[in-house]
DNA sequence: TGCCCGATTAACT
DNA sequence: GTTAATCGGGCAA
């Protein structure tokens, strides 16, 4: 059984925790799978919504590593990140993808399509699948009912630009799994 | 206060 | 390929 992730692991460079955590496996209420996509913000990014200062929104990713900011987006869907290095730094990980192994009948009903490939391919996405809502800002990961396992020793990861942004365009903050099937959307560049 | 835009997704043509 | 859904935040007035 692998090592639950503690929030040393989050408390360091959002640039080191944002490729370590390619291959984890995130749970919630035993819903889950292998994080194979996620991306890297930072507050002084003009992409990361800490960019401007704390908002009532963000104020999460102000506070301590380790917890979750989860966000509405386009004011439909919820989207989660993990808060990394310190309190204060306003840095964290946008979780973009999962490939599904735990309770995929429940993330099926949740989803309402059948298509494995479809569970988890996306930030709005997998908190459907899961159960995230709004409701869970602020919940560490390190406590019931989220989990996050270590990943396997040996995992190859590919990077490139992150997807959906205007701003800050070209940082090469995403990061995925090698050959993963579970992508939101490909990756035309396989550097690292 | 009002208007525009966005770390998205599904359902269209 | 385009568009609607729907709301928090930035910024002009």
């Amino acid at each position: 059984m692998p090592a639950l992730l503690r929030q040393a692991f989050f408390a360091r460079s959002v640039h080191a925790v944002a490729p370590d955590l390619i291959g984890a496996t995130l749970l919630f209420a035993n819903v889950g799978g292998v994080i194979v996509e996620v991306e890297a913000y930072h507050h002084t990014d003009p992409a990361a919504h800490s960019f401007r200062g704390p908002t009532e929104r963000n104020a999460v990713m102000f506070g301590p590593p380790g917890f979750a900011y989860v966000y509405r987006s386009y004011g439909i869907h919820w989207c989660l990140n993990v808060v990394c290095e310190q309190a204060g730094s306003a840095s964290a990980v946008l979780i973009r993808a999962l490939a599904p192994t735990h309770g995929l009948a429940t993330m099926r009903r949740r989803r309402g399509v059948k298509d494995e490939r479809l569970l988890c391919a996306g930030p709005g996405r997998l908190c459907e699948a899961l159960g995230i809502t709004g409701a869970h800002n602020g919940h560490p990961l390190g406590k019931a009912p989220f989990r996050v396992l270590a990943r396997p020793d040996l995992v190859e990861v590919v990077s490139g630009p992150r997807i959906g942004i205007t701003k800050a365009v070209e940082l090469p903050w995403r990061y995925g799994l090698k050959g993963s099937r579970f992508f939101s959307k490909p990756f035309t560049d396989t550097r690292r």
